[in-house]
RNA sequence: GGACUGGUAGUUCAGCUGGUUAGAACGUCCGCCUGUCACGCGGAAGGUCGAGGGUUCGAGUCCCUUCCAGUCCGCCA
C-alpha cells in the first residue's frame, strides 16, 4: 500500500500523474452526473471529481454512488489543475483535484454522532469525550495535538542541544500525604501495602542531582487526585528539569531565553508583551495586581499576545485549615537566604528561594532553588512539626541521600498543556489533550473507572466498604 | 463540600405572561441537478421535552424531589 500510495497533499506537485490516495470522505457534493467530494488524510483534504463515465469499471461507479460521511476509500485518478476561477485558497491542495478513475470502498461507516465535516458546531463534552476518536478527525484538535508535538519536541531538541539527559522516573512510588492527593495502586505481591502515581517527579529529579547528572529533564505524566478545572486534569504532563551548581539567576536566565525560542520556533505569530520578562516579588504581584499569578498583557482581546512574568520570593510556609504551618510550595524549597534567622521566630515572613513564571494570568510553571543539606532539610521539616521518626518514615531517602555529597540545585516545570492551551488559543486544556477527562475525572470512552471482578480484589487484598 | 448555568429530534438550539397538532438549522433517507467546495432545490422520516411527583380545566413552560452535564469557589507539597 505504501508504495503504491500518494498523500492528498503531494499532489499539488503531481499535475497530470496518475496516482492512488487514501483516506476518509470528508464532504460530499453530488451534482447529479457530478460528484465531488473531499478526500481526507493526515497529509490534506483533496478534492475527488467523480463521473461515471470516467470511472473504469461498474464496481467504481457503484462505489461511487455509494459513498457516504466518513467511508474509507482508496481512490486512482488523474491530477488535474484546475480552472482559475475553480482554485480552492482555503485548501492546501486547492491548485488541484483528482479526477478519478477507479473508487473503492475499504470500509463503510455509521453515521457519526456528530457532524465530522462541522468545525463550528461543538457537540456537548460527554459526547464528544465518548467518541474522542471522531473528536479527533476534527482540524482543530488535529491542529492542536500537533502543535503539542512541535512544543515538546522543541523542548527535548532545545534540552538536548543544552546538554541535558532526558531521564525517566517512576511511575509506582511512595506516598508522600503532605501534598494533594495521591492515586493509589494496591499491591498485590504486599498485602495491605500501597504505591502511589506521582503528583510530581521532584524528589527522583533531585536524587538524579545527587547522583551527578547535572542536568536533566523528562516530559513527566503526573497525577493528582483532586477536583478538576478548565486548566487541571488529573493526569497531566511537565516538562520537568533541574540543573546543578546554578542559582535561581540562572534558571531564569535560561528558561526565559528558551521561552522566547520557544515562540520564536512554533509560533511565530506571537508576540511577548516585554522583554525581558518582567520580575515581579510574590509581595508586589499581591499588591499590584490582588493575585499570584498577574496578567501583563496590554491588550487582553489580543489573541497573538503572551505576557510572560516572573513572580520571586514566595513565601515558604502557609497556614492550613486548622492554623497549622504547611508547606507553601513544598518542603523542599531553599529558604531566602536572607529569612533564615527567622525560621523559628516568624515563619509566615519567611520566604522561599522559590519561583513561578506566569503567562496571560495563568500559572506556566513552578519551581526552586532546593534544600541540598540534610540539617537544615530536617529543620524545615521540624518547623512542619514533622516529628523525626515521621521524617526517617517518609523522608529518610532524601536526608540520607544529602549526606553523600549533594550538589546545590534547582530546577522548574513548565505544564505542557497549559502552554499547548495558551498557544492554542483554547479555553481548556481538555482541547490539547488526545484523550481528557471529564470535570469529574472520568473517561466516558472507555468507561473508566470501573469496577473489577472479586478475583482481581482478593489478589490485591482489598475489601470494598458496603 | 458549595454556588451558578443548562438538560427539548441524531447534533446545535428556539419555544414569551401555562392554551389546540412542540419548531428551525444541520445531519439522515428519497427525488432533481456537469463545476461544487459546509453546493443548491423539492420532499419525507425522526420527539418518553432527563426522570418522578405536585398545582391546574390544561404543563416543554409553574412548584417540589431526584439524576446528569458544564463553569467557578473550596481543594490543587
Amino acid at each position: 500500500m505504501l508504495e503504491k500510495r500518494t498523500l492528498a497533499l503531494e499532489t499539488v506537485g503531481k499535475v497530470g500523474e496518475t496516482v492512488t490516495v487514501f483516506g476518509w470522505v470528508h464532504a460530499r457534493r453530488n451534482m447529479g452526473k457530478l460528484v465531488f467530494f473531499d478526500l481526507r488524510d493526515a497529509s490534506a483534504r483533496l478534492q475527488i471529481v467523480g463521473v461515471p463515465q470516467e470511472l473504469l469499471d461498474d464496481e467504481s461507479r457503484t462505489a461511487l454512488d455509494s459513498l457516504r460521511g466518513e467511508f474509507v476509500v482508496e481512490v486512482t485518478g488523474i491530477v488535474q489543475a484546475r480552472g482559475a476561477k475553480q482554485i480552492n485558497p482555503e485548501q492546501a491542495t486547492g491548485t488541484v483535484e483528482l479526477l478519478a478513475k477507479s473508487v473503492k470502498v475499504l470500509n463503510e461507516s455509521k453515521t457519526p454522532p456528530f457532524e465530522i465535516d462541522n468545525e463550528e458546531r461543538q457537540a456537548n463534552e460527554e459526547l464528544r469525550l465518548k467518541y474522542r476518536y471522531l473528536d479527533l478527525r476534527h482540524e482543530r484538535l488535529v491542529r492542536n495535538i500537533k502543535l503539542r508535538d512541535r512544543v515538546v519536541t522543541f523542548f527535548r531538541d532545545y534540552m538536548h542541544a543544552h546538554g541535558f539527559t532526558e531521564i525517566e522516573t517512576p511511575i509506582l512510588m511512595k506516598g508522600t500525604p503532605e501534598g494533594s492527593r495521591e492515586y493509589i495502586v494496591p499491591s498485590r505481591l504486599h498485602a495491605g501495602k500501597f504505591f502511589v502515581l506521582p503528583q510530581s517527579p521532584q524528589q527522583f529529579k533531585q536524587l538524579l542531582m545527587v547522583a551527578g547528572f547535572e542536568k536533566y529533564f523528562q516530559i513527566a505524566r503526573c497525577f493528582r487526585d483532586e477536583d478538576q478545572r478548565g486548566d487541571r486534569q488529573p493526569e497531566f504532563t511537565q516538562f520537568d528539569f533541574e540543573m546543578s551548581f546554578v542559582e535561581a539567576e540562572d534558571i531564569y536566565q535560561y528558561t526565559e531565553a528558551m521561552m522566547i525560542e520557544l515562540i520564536k520556533t512554533v509560533t511565530p505569530e506571537k508576540k511577548i508583551t516585554q522583554i525581558p520578562f518582567p520580575r515581579m516579588t510574590y509581595a508586589e504581584a499581591m499588591e499590584k495586581y490582588g493575585n499570584d499569578k498577574p496578567d501583563i498583557r496590554v491588550d487582553k482581546n489580543d489573541p497573538n499576545e503572551l505576557g510572560f512574568a516572573w513572580v520571586l520570593d514566595f513565601p515558604m510556609f502557609e497556614t492550613d485549615d486548622e492554623g497549622n504551618l504547611a508547606a507553601k510550595h513544598h518542603p523542599f524549597c531553599a529558604v531566602h537566604p536572607d529569612d533564615l534567622a527567622l525560621l523559628e521566630t516568624d515563619p509566615l515572613k519567611v520566604r522561599a528561594n522559590a519561583y513561578d513564571l506566569v503567562m496571560n494570568g495563568f500559572e506556566l510553571s513552578s519551581g526552586s532553588i532546593r534544600i541540598h543539606n540534610r540539617a537544615e532539610q530536617q529543620r524545615i521539616f521540624d518547623i512542619l512539626k514533622i516529628t523525626p521518626a515521621q521524617q526517617e518514615l517518609k523522608f529518610g531517602h532524601m536526608l540520607e541521600a544529602f549526606e553523600y555529597g549533594a550538589p546545590p540545585h534547582g530546577g522548574f516545570a513548565p505544564g505542557i498543556d497549559r502552554i499547548v492551551m495558551l498557544l492554542a488559543g483554547e479555553p481548556n486544556i481538555r482541547e490539547v489533550i488526545a484523550f481528557p477527562k471529564t470535570g469529574d475525572a472520568r473517561d466516558p470512552m472507555m468507561g473508566a473507572p470501573s469496577e473489577v471482578d472479586q478475583k482481581t480484589l482478593d489478589e490485591a487484598h482489598i475489601q470494598l466498604k458496603k
